[in-house]
DNA sequence: GCCCCTCCTGTCCCATGGTACAATATGAAA
DNA sequence: TTTCATATTGTACCATGGGACAGGAGGGGC
């Protein structure tokens, strides 16, 4: 498998036994031994993986890590791993999201168990992602016009209305409406609607006019 | 304030002195020496509010009355709380969805931040419950034969094919999918989607024919 | 037997959406 | 200046959706 195991422990000699220990079970392993170091090398496009973390590192410290991790996208689940777990930080790391917390020493079945599910876990992420991001792309790539047609169509007006409401005719809205269904790569109204719904772009459609 | 907290632990001087504390800070306050009890008084309307819960309690243990309250698609919060705290069964119970796991004994500041975050997850969680709740109702009142044509529309399907799929004629489906729209409450089809959407039911569409 | 619901079918007619043939205007970029 | 993208508008024509007016067949409950 291709999968990446990301290692962050200050520990040097930890590090080591445990890159050992996974490189055995047939992953692919990266260390490192602050938060900095794994920010400034993951690539953006951060490849099937996990991250194995532990909580008490010099400077920036795990729950940090993992909340910079969420708030610049990444997919990549982390699996808590530390000597000191008091349940406050327990609880927290898992409501932000980490697959799992253990403490140190574990045993390999279980970590690997917890690597595993973790890496099941991203690869459902992953494709989540991809699916959306292809959308977005789509989405982008319509003109501002467009997309305020776009918006007034997946909220359930019809061409009459929209042409009233952004003070143009109907005839012109068609040809817009012509080239959202083109550039968002759909056949029917349906399926634009449901591509609105899954962006969360949508409001509802209730009043006429703001 | 009508909410209600729910008790459950079976050491009885701590349920009293836990129900005198609460009910001091404006709580309603009901008390369970066991699960068992708690499944057996909890009225089909849960009404406001959420669980403190206890581990390790007789019979069916804290974790497991989760389990079975999820099973049975209770919405009230849990808040844990105990003296017996070990990691794994701190992750379990939050990766079911508790919203907190303190530790006796505990602050009564801390305890109420706890249980008010509770609440307010459970308003969220019961709007939510009650809209798909009333879309589920209505999409109930469908007959066998309504309902198919809703499918098919959602998926973007156009009169002629799903008469076609359907083996009737595009008048009968014309008829249908009036009573559709007159039923589910839409005027739009962007709605209709958007409804099939929240309830999950829609096959996406892709490709014609079973 | 009768009533009601579900499912099915039909004919007009109109509103709406979609497309094929166009064309014009504006502003930014090359 | 030329070129391009964007936004705009027009006239047809046809497909589709949907309402108004009907009615028939079959099954279950009263």
């Amino acid at each position: 498998m291709h999968a990446y195991v990301h290692i962050v422990d200050d520990d040097a000699s930890f590090r080591a036994a445990l890159e050992r220990r996974l490189k055995l079970a047939g992953y692919r392993v990266v260390t490192y031994a602050s938060a900095r170091e794994l920010l400034d090398q993951l690539p953006d496009d951060e490849g099937a993986g996990c991250i194995l973390l532990d909580v008490r590192i010099p400077g920036m410290s795990g729950p940090e890590l993992q909340g910079r991790l969420n708030e610049l996208g990444s997919t990549l689940p982390i699996v808590f791993l530390t000597g000191h777990a008091d349940t406050a930080t327990t609880v927290q790391a898992i409501k932000a999201g980490a697959e799992d917390f253990l403490t140190k020493p574990i045993a390999s079945e279980q970590l690997i168990e917890a690597i595993n599910r973790a890496l099941a876990r991203h690869e459902l992420a992953r494709g989540r992602r991809t699916r959306l991001d292809s959308l977005r792309a789509l989405l982008a790539k319509l003109t501002p016009r467009e997309r305020q047609v776009f918006d007034l169509i997946v909220c359930g007006r019809i061409n009459k209305q929209i042409a009233h409401e952004l003070g143009t005719t109907e005839r012109t809205i068609k040809a817009h409406r012509h080239q959202v269904m083109e550039k968002m790569q759909v056949q029917s109204l349906a399926e634009l609607v449901s591509i609105a719904e899954q962006l969360g772009t949508r409001a509802s459609g209730g009043e006429v006019k703001a």
